[in-house]
RNA sequence: GCGGGGGUCGCCCAGCCUGGUCAACGGCGCGAGGCUUAGGACCUCGUCCCUUAGGGGUUCGUGGGUUCGAAUCCCACCCCCCGCACCA
C-alpha cells in the first residue's frame, strides 16, 4: 500500500468520518450488502457487489445524508466445518485451494483444522483488505454470526416467528448422508448433482410365507411381468419389516429403516440362492421364476425388480442374454428362461407389440452391458407414457392410457395389501465426505412457512413499495415469492444458533440472516460494551425493535439502565428501515426474497426496505470465475496490483444493471493509469491558465459541466454506477480536453471551479486521489465530506453550447468535403447565412410550428432562390429539439462565432479558412455557393 | 420443463421504457499523423460499402406486422446466459 493511501486512511479513521451516530433531524441513509461467508478469501465478485454500495454510500454522504454502511461476517453453516474436516482428512485439493488460490501461508493452513480458526483467519484478512480499499464502513458495528449477542438476536427472532405461526414442523424425505448425519444438498455432493428422491412402488411377490419385494416406477405393467430379477452376486436378506416377512437386498434394510419402517433382520444370503424359485405376483396370480440379472443394483431401492420384457429394454435384453446362453446360469435356469416370452400389454402407435424389442433392434444393442440401453429405456418409456393404451392383457386396466393406468394399478394393488412405497434416489449420490447417500424420512423438521398465502401477499407488498434497481429485476422477485415453498430453516450440524425451543437444531445460514440489518443498530453498543448478551432477553429485544414493554422495568430486570434501553430503541428507530440492500442477482431467489419475507413478518410498513440493488455476476476475462479453472482473482490480489483507487475505478466502470461484470486486466490497467494521470493533468493544466474575463468557450465548459453533474447525479440515484463513473472519468475529462484543445489560454477561475467540483464527483469512486487533489486545489476539509456539486453553481448557457455545436457541424461538413473532393485545396471559404436567409429560416420554422401555410413566407423571400424543401430537410436533419433551441436563440451570431473559430478550424483541417457573410458586399465567392448558406449550415467552398 | 435476463457496426458495450437529430455513444483492437533519441504514455484523425462538394446504399439474432418513418412498438421463431431449493 502506498504511503498516501495509508495517510488518508488514517485521516478518515482519526476523524471518525465513517462512524455515524443518529443525528435527530438529519436525513439518514442506511445501506447494506449481504455479509460474506468466511470460508475463503473475498474476491473481485464480493468487491464488485460491495463497491456499488460503497460508491453509493459516499455519494449520499456528499449529498448531505447521515450515511450508515456497516459490515459483518457470516460464519453460520456447515461449509466452514466441512472444509476444515476435509483438511483434517488430508484432502490435498482442500489444502491446494487455501494455499494457491487464497494465498494462505502453509503455517496458517495447518491450523485450519480448527474451523473457528479458519473463519477467523479469513475474517481478519478480509477486514484488512476492505479497510485498505478505503471502504467507508462503520467498523464499530462489525460482528460475526456466532457472537453470543447475535445468537440472542437470532433466538429472539425465531421465538417470535414461531409465535406468529411462521415456523412449522414437517416430515419430508431428504437425501441423507449417514456420515454427516445431515441432508446432503446439491453443492455438497461429489456425485449425483440434481438428483432428488423419487417415490417407487413396492410390490410383494409371494415366496412361500415370505414376500420378495420388487420396486418399480411402472406398476401398471404388472400384467406384463414374466419373471423377477435379482442380482446373483449381491447379498440379500430375510427380515421382518413392520411385522411382515420380506426378502430384499441386505443394503435395502438400512434404507427401509430410515424410511420409518421397523426392520428386524433374520438372515442374509447370496442372491443366487433365490434363482429358479417361483414367486407369485399379485393381481395376476401368476407364479414367476426368479432369474439372475447383473444390471440389478442391490443398493438401489429393494434390489429386486420384476421383468416386463415386452416394454422394458433392460428386461428384454437380460432375458435374451440368458436364452442365448450369454449368462452362466446353469442349465435349469436357461430352460426356465427359454419358456418365457414377452407379454405385450399395450398398443403403441409406430411400434410393434413388443416396443422394447423394436428399440433394442433399432439401436443394435448386443447385450446387457450396452450403455445405450439407458437411451432405449427412456425412448420406450416416453413413447408409452404419452401414447400407450393398455389392452385386454391387462385385465381391469384395459382401455386406459398409461397415465391413467398408473394410479389405477396402485389402487388395485393396495386392495391386495401387497403394495408398499419407498423413496429412492434414481441415481448414485455421493456426499463430499465420500459416503453414499440415501433417502431418509426426516421427522419433525422445522420449516419457515413461505407457502403461507397471507405471508406471500404481504411480502409482495414489500417489494411493490420498494425501489428495485434495475427495474428488470422486480419481476424476478414476484415470481420467486409465488414459487417459494416451505423452507427447512434448521439443521443438525454446523455453526450457528440453536433453536431456543429445540436445541437439537441449529438455525440454517439463509434463515439466520434475514433481519440482521436491524442488529447493526445494536452491535455498536455491544462492541463498545455498553450492553452484553445477558441483557438481550427476548423482552428487551421486543422493546428495542417493537417498542413493546416498559423500558424502566425491563432495565431493572436485566440490570441495565432505562436510559440505555431507550438509546438502543432510538438508534434502531433512527436508522431503520434499510434504504438500500444490494447483492448479486443469484441471491434474488433466496436471500433477498427471504429478507423481504421476514421484514414483512416483523416490521410495520414504514420499516420495510426501501430499495433493492441487483448486480450481475463477475466474469474474469469473459469466463466464469472458478477456483479450479485457475482464473480466480482475489480482492487482495487485485487491490495490490492496481491500487485502491485503480481497483475501485475499474470496478465502477465494469457493468451496470443485471449484466454480468467482466473483469479484464487490461481495463483495470487502464483505470489505474487514469487515476495516476489525474494529478499531473490537473497540475499541468492549472499552470497554463491565465486570469481573464469569461468568454463563450468558458461558458460552454461550465454549461457542459452542468449537464455532466445532472447525468451523474441521476445515474447515482438509480445505482447506475458505471454510467455515473463513465460520465465523471471519461466524459468530463474529454470535455476539459476539448476545452483545452479548442484554443486560447484556459481561464483560471473557470478551471479552478470545474476542477473543484470534479474532484468532489470523483470522491465516491476514487477517494484517495480525490483527497490529494482536493488538497492540491486548496479545498477546505475533506473530499469525503464535501458537498456534492450543485447545478446552480454551473449555469447553463445554451448560446455557448449552440456555438460549439455549429462549429462542430461546420468542421464535420468540411471534413466530408475534403474527403470526397480531390484536386487543389488550399483554402476553405465558409459562408454564413445572410440576415435575410436567417429570417426566412426562422419564419418557415415558426410557420411549420404553427402548422400554417408556408406559401406566404416562401413568396416573401423568393429573391433568395432557396427552395423551401431544402430548409425543411435541414429542420429534419437537426431535429425538433435542436431546432427549438436554435429558434430560441435568434440573436446567436454565427458569423462572429465562426470568425473567431476560423483559426481553430484551420488548425483542425490543415487548410486556411476564410469566413464571410453571404450578402455582404465585395464577397469572394468563386463557386457561387454563398447563396446556399442557411443558419447552422454555412455554405462551404474549397479552393 | 418452470422462472429471470439477453442477442447492436472485429471485440466489449450504450441506445430500446418516452419511434424520427442513429451508420448508431464510449472503450479496446487496428491504421495514419503529432509529440518523443527510441519505445511507452499522451494528443488528433480514420476504422460497414460506394462516392471528385457536405451525397447514396446496406446494417442493430430471424421472419412477419403496425407506422409517412423502427435498433426502438406488436406477434412468431431461433440461439445464449443465470436460478430451480434443505445450501452459500
Amino acid at each position: 500500500m502506498s504511503s498516501r493511501e495509508k495517510y488518508w486512511l488514517k485521516v478518515w479513521s482519526d476523524r471518525r468520518v465513517f462512524e455515524p451516530d443518529p443525528i435527530q433531524g438529519k436525513k439518514k441513509m442506511f445501506v447494506t450488502v449481504p455479509f460474506p461467508y468466511m470460508n475463503a478469501a473475498v474476491h473481485v465478485g464480493t468487491a464488485f457487489t460491495a463497491a456499488r454500495v460503497e460508491f453509493y454510500a459516499r455519494f449520499r454522504r456528499l449529498q448531505g445524508y447521515n450515511v450508515l454502511f456497516p459490515w459483518a461476517w457470516h460464519w453460520t453453516g456447515k461449509t466452514i466445518v466441512g472444509m476444515s474436516q476435509r483438511l483434517k482428512q488430508g484432502d490435498p485439493a482442500a489444502r491446494r485451494t487455501f494455499v494457491q488460490v487464497d494465498g494462505v501461508p502453509e503455517k496458517e493452513v495447518e491450523k485450519f483444522t480448527d474451523p473457528e480458526y479458519l473463519a477467523s483467519y479469513y475474517t481478519k484478512a478480509s477486514r484488512q483488505v476492505m479497510k485498505d480499499s478505503g471502504f467507508s464502513i462503520d467498523w464499530r458495528r462489525e460482528f460475526r454470526t456466532v457472537d453470543p449477542a447475535f445468537r440472542k438476536f437470532v433466538e429472539w427472532q425465531y421465538l417470535r416467528l414461531r409465535e406468529m405461526g411462521y415456523v412449522v414442523q414437517g416430515t419430508h424425505p431428504v437425501v441423507w448422508c449417514p456420515f454427516d448425519k445431515s441432508p446432503t444438498g446439491d453443492h455438497d455432493r461429489m456425485e449425483g448433482e440434481g438428483v432428488s428422491p423419487e417415490e417407487f412402488t413396492l410390490i410383494k411377490f409371494h415366496l412361500g410365507e415370505w414376500a420378495l419385494v420388487a420396486a418399480t416406477l411402472r406398476p401398471e405393467t404388472i400384467y406384463g411381468a414374466t419373471n423377477v430379477w435379482v442380482n446373483p452376486d449381491a447379498e440379500y436378506s430375510e427380515a421382518r419389516v413392520d411385522g411382515e416377512l420380506w426378502v430384499v437386498s441386505s443394503s435395502a434394510l438400512t434404507r427401509l429403516a430410515e424410511q420409518k419402517h421397523e426392520v428386524v433382520p433374520v438372515r442374509s444370503f447370496k442372491g443366487s440362492e433365490l434363482l429358479g424359485r417361483y414367486a407369485m405376483a399379485p393381481l395376476t396370480g401368476k407364479a414367476l421364476p426368479v432369474l439372475p440379472a447383473r444390471f440389478v443394483d442391490d443398493s438401489l431401492a429393494t434390489g429386486v425388480v420384476y421383468s416386463v420384457p415386452a416394454h422394458a429394454p433392460y428386461d428384454y435384453v437380460a432375458l435374451r442374454d440368458i436364452q442365448q446362453g450369454k449368462v452362466e446360469s446353469g442349465r435349469q435356469i436357461k430352460e426356465i428362461a427359454d419358456k418365457l416370452a414377452p407379454i405385450p400389454i399395450l398398443t403403441l402407435k409406430g411400434y410393434s407389440q413388443v416396443p422394447a424389442r423394436d428399440a433394442v433392434e433399432k439401436m443394435g444393442i448386443a447385450d446387457s452391458a450396452d450403455p445405450r440401453l439407458e437411451a432405449a429405456t427412456s425412448e420406450v418409456y416416453k413413447a408409452e407414457f404419452h401414447g400407450g393404451v393398455l389392452t385386454q392383457a391387462s385385465g381391469p386396466l384395459a382401455g386406459l392410457t398409461v397415465a391413467e393406468a398408473k394410479p389405477k394399478s396402485v389402487e388395485l394393488l393396495a386392495k391386495t395389501e401387497r403394495l408398499a412405497r419407498m423413496f429412492v434416489l434414481p441415481e448414485r449420490v455421493v456426499c463430499r465426505c465420500g459416503n453414499r447417500c440415501y433417502v431418509k424420512i426426516l421427522e419433525n423438521q422445522w420449516f419457515l412457512n413461505y407457502s403461507n398465502p397471507e405471508w406471500k401477499a404481504k411480502t409482495r407488498q414489500v417489494v411493490e413499495k420498494a425501489d428495485v434497481f434495475p427495474e428488470d429485476a422486480r419481476q424476478w422477485f414476484y415470481s420467486t415469492i409465488e414459487w417459494l415453498n416451505d423452507w427447512p430453516c434448521a439443521r443438525r450440524s454446523g455453526m450457528g444458533t440453536k433453536l431456543p425451543w429445540d436445541k437439537e437444531w441449529i438455525v440454517e445460514t439463509l434463515s439466520d440472516s434475514t433481519i440482521y440489518m436491524a442488529y447493526y443498530t445494536l452491535s455498536k453498543f455491544v462492541n463498545l460494551e455498553k450492553i452484553g448478551p445477558d441483557h438481550l432477553t427476548p423482552e428487551v429485544l421486543d422493546y428495542v425493535f417493537f417498542g413493546k414493554g416498559n423500558p424502566a422495568s425491563l432495565a431493572k430486570s436485566v440490570k441495565t439502565t432505562d436510559k440505555r434501553l431507550r438509546q438502543l430503541r432510538e438508534e434502531f428507530m433512527y436508522w431503520y428501515p434499510v434504504d438500500l440492500r444490494n447483492s448479486a442477482k443469484e441471491l434474488i431467489p433466496n436471500h433477498l426474497t427471504f429478507f423481504a419475507f421476514h421484514h414483512a413478518a416483523f416490521f410495520p410498513e414504514k420499516q420495510w426496505p426501501r430499495g433493492f440493488g441487483i448486480n450481475g455476476m463477475i466474469l474474469i476475462e469473459g469466463k466464469k470465475m472458478s477456483k479450479t479453472k485457475g482464473n480466480f482473482v482475489t480482492w487482495k490480489g487485485a487491490l495490490e496490483k492496481y491500487g485502491a483507487d485503480g481497483f475501485r475505478l475499474a470496478l465502477a466502470l465494469t457493468a451496470d444493471g443485471m449484466d454480468d461484470a467482466d473483469w479484464r486486466g487490461r481495463a483495470a490497467e487502464d483505470a489505474k493509469g487514469k487515476v495516476e494521470a489525474l494529478i499531473p493533468f490537473v497540475k499541468k493544466t492549472l499552470k497554463s491558465t491565465e486570469v481573464r474575463p469569461e468568454n463563450e468557450l468558458d461558458s460552454w465548459l461550465v454549461s457542459t459541466f452542468h449537464r455532466r453533474i445532472g447525468t451523474t447525479t441521476e445515474a447515482m440515484e438509480e445505482l447506475k454506477i458505471r454510467r455515473a463513473a463513465a460520465t465523471v472519468y471519461l466524459d468530463v475529462w474529454n470535455d476539459i480536453r476539448y476545452y483545452l484543445h479548442r484554443g486560447g489560454k484556459p481561464r483560471r477561475q473557470t478551471l479552478t471551479e470545474v476542477f473543484g467540483a470534479w474532484v468532489r464527483m470523483m470522491s465516491p469512486f476514487t477517494p484517495f486521489v480525490a483527497e490529494d487533489l482536493n488538497r492540491e486545489l486548496g479545498g477546505k476539509g475533506l473530499a469525503s465530506q464535501a458537498d456534492w456539486p450543485a447545478l446552480k453553481d454551473f449555469p447553463l448557457d445554451e448560446g455557448a453550447e449552440l456555438a460549439e455545436w455549429v462549429l462542430g457541424r461546420v468542421t464535420e461538413d468540411a471534413r466530408k468535403v475534403l474527403n470526397v473532393v480531390k484536386g487543389p485545396r488550399s483554402k476553405l471559404n465558409v459562408y454564413v447565412s445572410s440576415d435575410q436567409a436567417k429570417n426566412y429560416f426562422f419564419e418557415l420554422a415558426a410557420a411549420k410550428q404553427k402548422k400554417e401555410s408556408v406559401g406566404q413566407v416562401v413568396k416573401k423571400y423568393s429573391s433568395l432562390k432557396i427552395q423551401p424543401d431544402r430548409v425543411f430537410k435541414l429542420f429534419y436533419e437537426i431535429g425538433e429539439e435542436a431546432l427549438a433551441k436554435v429558434a430560441s436563440h435568434r440573436g446567436f451570431d454565427e458569423f462572429a462565432t465562426l470568425s473567431e473559430a476560423s483559426g481553430f478550424i484551420s488548425k483542425e483541417l490543415g487548410i486556411s479558412v476564410v469566413v464571410q457573410k453571404s450578402g455582404a458586399s465585395g464577397l469572394h465567392d468563386p463557386g457561387g455557393k454563398a447563396k446556399d448558406a442557411l443558419p447552422t449550415k454555412p455554405a462551404l467552398y474549397l479552393e
